[in-house]
RNA sequence: GCCGGGAUGGCGGAAUUGGUAGACGCAAUAGACUCAAAAUCUAUCGAUCGCAAGGUCAUGAGGGUUCGAUUCCCUCUUCCGGCACCA
C-alpha cells in the first residue's frame, strides 16, 4: 500500500508551477467573464535599491492567500502589481552614482519583478503599472489639471516647510514632530509661492463617508483626527474707531461671560490693518517677527511657556458685558485654524490660564465646579456670573448664547489644504505654463505627457528651485493660449500624486485615449478589498479618497468611495527587535530563504509568525518549523489509499478545520489557520491509511498558503487542471460536531476531572455520571451540594456547603 | 496632556456572549537510528511539594463581582501606536 514518494526538492517544483501558470496566464484577469469580481490590492511597492524586503513579502502573502481563496470560491479576481517608481531615494542614488534616475528605475523593477515572481504570487503581470512612466504620468497631469479648471489647484505664496537636507519643500503631514518624515532633518520655515490642492474643500465629505466603508476601526479613527473636524461658535468683538471687528471662534461659547481678553495669531492680517492704531508697533512687529523665525521644532518643543505682546491702543469691548478687554498677540494661537483669532477665558482652559497668570489678566469664573484659584476648571458644571444664563447647565446653553452674543454655530477643520509642489527633479513635471499675458495656463490634452527632460544634474538648489529651473531652453516656451512667451513650472508634483489613482489605472492600464475606460471601471471598481500599512493612513489613503471624490464629482468614475474595505498589516522588525535597515545591519533578505528553504516556507513562516496586524520581531531559526511541515504534508502522500473510508475522527476535524481555515482567513487570523493546519497533519500522521478525498481536501485549503506544492501534489494524484481554479471544500455543518462530548467536571470551580458523554446529554444524566466518578465523590465527601451548575456540552459543577 | 491597543512558559504566540490557561511552532533535555554528526522518529518540557497517586500556586500589580475570571468592573505600573498650544 505505501507509494513510493520522490523527494521533496522545492526549487524545482516552484520554478515548474511558476512558470506553468505564466504560460496558462492563471492569472490574467478579463473583464467578460459572468463571475462575480473581486479587487484584491496592496499597497505597489517604491522600486528601492534594497531590493524586495520580507515585509512586503508579508503584506503580499496575505492578499495572495485572499485572492487565491476568492477564485477557488468562483469569483473572477483581480490582483494587480506596479511600482510607484517617482521619489527621493532614487534621485539621491542617481545624483551619487551619475546614472539616470530612469535607468536605475529600470533596473531596480527588474530585480523586484524577479524576486516578486520567485515567491509564486498571483499577480495579474500583464496590467502592470509605473508611475514615472510617460505613459502613465500623462494621465496623472491629466488628472492634475482637471483640478486646475475646476479651481482646485492653486498657487499660494506662503511659509512652508523647508527640509535643508532634502533641499525640498514638505507637506504638513509630511512633518513629524518638527523634523523631515524621511531624513529627520529639523524642518525650517520659508515662504515660497506653493501649488496647493484643496482637499479642504472635501473636508466634510472624508469625514462623513468614513461611515460607510469598512475600515478599521482604528484607520477610521486616525483619519477622523486628521480631518479634526469640531463643531463650535464664531462670535466677534468690534473694535473702537474702525470697520473691523475680531471674529473668533471658540468651542465653548457657554463660558463668554468670562472672556477677559483676546488673543490674535502673530499671521492675522489685523495686526497690520490697525498698525496706526497701535502705539506700541515696533514692540508688537519685533514679536510677531521672531515668532516667524521660530522653526517648527522651536515651537513645538519649547517648555510652552506662553509669551504675546498686547497691541496697546486698540480698544475693544466685551459685546454682553460692555468691559473694555485687552487684545494680544501671541504665538499659542494658530493662524491657520479657525479664525486665527481667540477670546481667551483663563477660568476654564489651561492655555488661557497660564497667559493670564503670566500677565496679571483678570480670571473670571462663569461655571461652578472646581477651584479657579488653583487651576482652569475645564468640566462642565452650572453657569454663574453670567447674567440671565445663571443657575442653568452649561451644555445646555450652547446655542442661544452664541445667538444672543450675535454669533453664529460653525464647523471647523484640523485638515489644511495639501502642499503639492516639489523642488525635485524626479517627478511629475507640473503641466502649466506662465504666460506674462494669459497667466497661467493649462497645457491640452495633445501636449501630455509632458515628459521630464533629460538632464545631467539632479541636484536640488539651496535657493528653493527646482533643479528643471535651471534647464532654460525647457523652461522658456510658447503659450499655448496666445502664442506669446512664456515660462513652464519647474516645480514637479510629490510622490503621493501617481498613488492617488493607480488602482484605477490598473483596470486599464494600456488605455492611451483616457485614464481607464469607463466600462471597466464599472466593472473592476471600487476596490474589494486594500491591505496596507498604518503609515499610509493620513497621507496616501487620505489623499486617494480625495482624488476619486473629485473624479466621482467630475463622473469620470463610477463610485464615490474608492475602497470598501481596508486593513493593515503589522511590520517586521530585525531579529534584535529593531526596526530594519541596512545601517543596523538586521536586513533580511528573502532571496536567501527562498533558495534555501523555499518560497512556500517562507510565505508559511510569514503567515504563521504570528497576528498579522500586529509588529513582529523576524526569527531566521523559527522557519524551519514551517518547512517541515511543509514536509510532513508531502510526505503524507505515502498513507493515501484511494476508496478507504476514514474514521469518525478524521472526518470531524477534516470538517473543523475546514471550517477554521475559512473563516480566519476571511479574519486575516493566518497564523491559527496554519496552527489549524498542523493539527490535522498531525493527526492524519498517526492514522495508518488516509483517503484521497480528504488529503485533497486538505490540499486544496493549503494551496493559497503553499501554493506551488499543493499544484505539485494535485498533479502527482492524476489531476489534469490547475489546483487554482478548483472550488473551495464546503464544511459539512452536520459533521462538525462529534457524537461524544467532553464534559469537565468541577467542585467548588475547581476542575476534579473530565467525563465523556453522549453530545447534548441532559444534566440529570451528567450528574448521574460524573458522581459515579471517584475523583468527584473524593471532593464531594459527603458534604451537602447546594447548586449545581451546567452548561450542555462543557460542565458540571458541584458547588458543596 | 488627550485618544487607541497591549502585558500569558526560555522564545513567537493560542484560548474571551466568563466554563479544562499555555493550542501550534521554535529552543531545550533524554532516548532510538548512525562509526559519528546532521536529518528523522519517540518521550519530556509553567513553577512548586510529593516515591507516586495527587495537591498547591500561576495570564503585569492590587482589589471587586461570580459556583467559576486571561476574559467583566475599579485603582495602579509599564510598553507600543496616533494626535498634540486645534481654542
Amino acid at each position: 500500500m505505501k507509494n513510493k514518494t520522490t523527494e521533496y526538492n522545492h526549487t524545482k517544483i516552484e520554478k515548474k508551477w511558476q512558470k506553468f501558470w505564466e504560460k496558462n496566464k492563471s492569472f490574467v484577469a478579463k473583464e467578460d467573464s459572468k463571475k462575480k469580481k473581486f479587487y484584491g490590492l496592496i499597497e505597489f511597492p517604491y522600486p528601492s535599491g534594497d531590493g524586495l524586503h520580507i515585509g512586503h513579502v508579508r503584506s503580499n502573502t496575505a492578499m495572495d492567500i485572499i485572492c487565491r481563496k476568492r477564485r477557488m470560491e468562483g469569483y473572477n479576481v483581480l490582483y494587480p502589481i506596479g511600482w510607484d517608481a517617482f521619489g527621493l531615494p532614487t534621485e539621491n542614488s542617481a545624483i551619487k552614482t551619475g546614472v539616470h534616475p530612469t535607468v536605475l528605475t529600470k533596473k531596480n523593477t527588474n530585480v523586484f519583478r524577479k524576486q516578486l515572481k520567485s515567491i509564486g504570487f498571483s499577480f495579474d503581470w500583464t496590467r502592470e503599472v509605473n508611475t514615472s512612466d510617460p505613459k502613465y504620468y500623462k494621465w496623472t497631469q491629466w488628472i492634475f489639471l482637471q483640478f486646475f479648471k475646476k479651481g482646485l489647484a492653486y498657487k499660494k505664496r506662503m511659509l512652508i516647510n523647508w527640509c535643508p537636507k532634502c533641499k525640498i519643500g514638505l507637506a504638513n503631514e509630511e512633518v513629524v514632530d518638527g523634523k523631515c518624515e524621511r531624513c529627520g532633518a529639523p524642518v525650517e520655515k520659508r515662504e515660497k509661492e506653493q501649488w496647493m490642492l484643496a482637499i479642504t474643500k472635501y473636508a466634510d465629505r472624508l469625514e462623513k463617508d468614513l461611515e460607510g466603508v469598512n475600515y478599521l476601526e482604528k484607520i477610521k479613527t486616525q483619519q477622523k483626527n486628521w480631518i479634526g473636524k469640531s463643531q463650535g461658535s464664531e462670535l466677534w468683538f468690534n473694535i473702537a474707531n474702525s470697520e473691523e471687528k475680531i471674529i473668533v471662534f471658540t468651542t465653548r461659547p457657554d463660558t463668554f461671560y468670562g472672556v477677559t481678553y483676546v488673543v490674535l495669531a502673530p499671521e492675522h492680517q489685523l495686526i497690520n490693518q490697525l498698525k496706526s492704531q497701535i502705539t506700541n508697533f515696533t514692540e508688537v512687529e519685533k514679536y510677531i517677527k521672531d515668532a516667524k523665525n521660530k522653526s517648527e521644532i522651536e515651537r513645538t518643543s519649547e517648555t510652552k511657556e506662553k509669551t504675546g505682546v498686547e497691541l496697546k491702543g486698540v480698544i475693544v469691548k466685551h459685546p454682553i458685558t460692555k468691559e473694555i478687554i485687552p487684545v494680544y498677540v501671541s504665538d499659542y494661537v494658530l493662524g491657520h485654524y479657525g479664525t486665527g483669532a481667540v477670546m481667551a477665558v483663563p477660568a476654564h482652559d489651561d492655555r488661557d490660564y497660564a497667559f493670564a497668570k503670566k500677565y496679571n489678566l483678570p480670571i473670571i469664573e462663569v461655571i461652578s465646579g472646581g477651584d479657579i484659584s488653583k487651576q482652569a476648571y475645564i468640566e462642565d458644571g452650572i453657569m454663574i456670573n453670567s447674567g440671565k444664563f445663571d443657575g442653568r447647565k452649561n451644555t445646555e446653553i450652547v446655542k442661544e448664547i452664541t445667538e444672543y452674543a450675535g454669533g453664529k454655530m460653525v464647523t471647523t477643520y484640523k485638515l489644511r489644504d495639501w502642499i503639492f509642489s516639489r523642488q525635485h527633479y524626479w517627478g511629475e513635471p507640473i503641466p502649466v505654463v506662465n504666460c506674462e499675458k494669459c497667466g497661467l495656463v493649462a497645457l491640452s490634452l495633445k501636449d501630455l505627457p509632458l515628459k521630464l527632460p533629460m538632464v545631467k544634474k539632479y541636484q536640488p538648489t539651496d535657493n528653493g528651485e527646482s533643479p528643471l529651473a535651471l534647464i532654460t531652453k525647457w523652461v522658456n516656451t510658447k503659450c499655448p493660449n496666445c502664442g506669446g512667451k512664456a515660462k513652464r513650472e519647474t516645480d514637479t508634483m510629490p510622490n503621493w500624486a501617481g498613488s492617488s489613482w493607480y488602482y484605477l489605472r490598473y483596470t486599464d492600464s494600456k488605455n492611451n485615449k483616457e485614464f481607464a475606460d469607463m466600462d471597466k471601471l464599472k466593472y473592476w471598481t471600487p476596490v474589494d478589498w486594500y491591505n496596507g500599512g498604518m503609515e499610509h493612513v493620513t497621507l496616501h489613503l487620505l489623499y486617494s479618497r480625495f482624488w476619486h471624490k473629485f473624479l466621482f464629482d467630475e463622473k469620470l468614475v463610477p463610485t464615490d468611495e474608492p475602497y470598501l474595505k481596508r486593513t493593515a498589516h503589522g511590520f517586521i522588525l530585525g531579529e534584535d527587535g529593531e526596526k530594519m535597515s541596512k545601517s543596523r545591519g538586521n536586513v533580511i533578505n528573502p532571496d536567501e530563504v527562498v533558495k534555501n528553504l523555499g518560497a512556500d516556507s517562507l510565505r508559511i513562516y510569514e503567515m504563521f509568525m504570528g497576528p498579522f496586524d500586529q509588529a513582529i520581531t523576524w526569527s531566521t531559526d523559527n522557519i524551519i518549523g514551517s518547512r517541515r511541515f511543509i514536509e510532513r504534508v508531502w510526505k503524507l502522500q505515502e498513507k493515501v489509499v484511494s476508496n478507504y473510508s476514514d474514521s469518525e475522527n478524521v472526518i470531524l476535524l477534516l470538517n473543523q478545520t475546514i471550517k477554521k481555515v475559512t473563516d480566519d482567513i476571511e479574519n486575516m487570523n493566518f497564523n491559527t489557520a496554519i496552527s489549524g493546519m498542523m493539527i490535522l497533519t498531525n493527526s492524519l500522521e498517526s492514522q495508518e491509511k488516509i483517503s484521497k478525498k480528504t488529503y485533497l481536501d486538505f490540499i486544496k485549503i493549503l494551496s493559497p498558503f503553499a501554493p506551488h506544492m499543493c499544484e505539485e501534489i494535485w498533479q502527482i494524484f492524476g489531476n489534469k487542471k490547475t489546483i487554482v481554479l478548483e472550488s473551495w471544500p464546503k464544511f459539512d455543518e452536520t459533521k462538525l460536531i462529534s457524537s461524544k462530548a467532553k464534559i469537565v467536571v468541577q467542585v467548588n470551580g475547581k476542575v476534579r476531572t473530565t467525563i465523556e458523554v453522549q453530545v447534548d446529554s441532559t444534566q440529570d444524566i451528567v450528574e448521574k455520571e460524573a458522581l459515579k466518578n471517584e475523583a468527584v465523590v473524593k471532593w464531594i465527601d459527603n458534604k451537602k451540594i447546594v447548586k449545581r451548575i451546567f452548561i450542555k456540552n462543557k460542565i458540571i459543577n458541584f458547588v458543596v456547603a
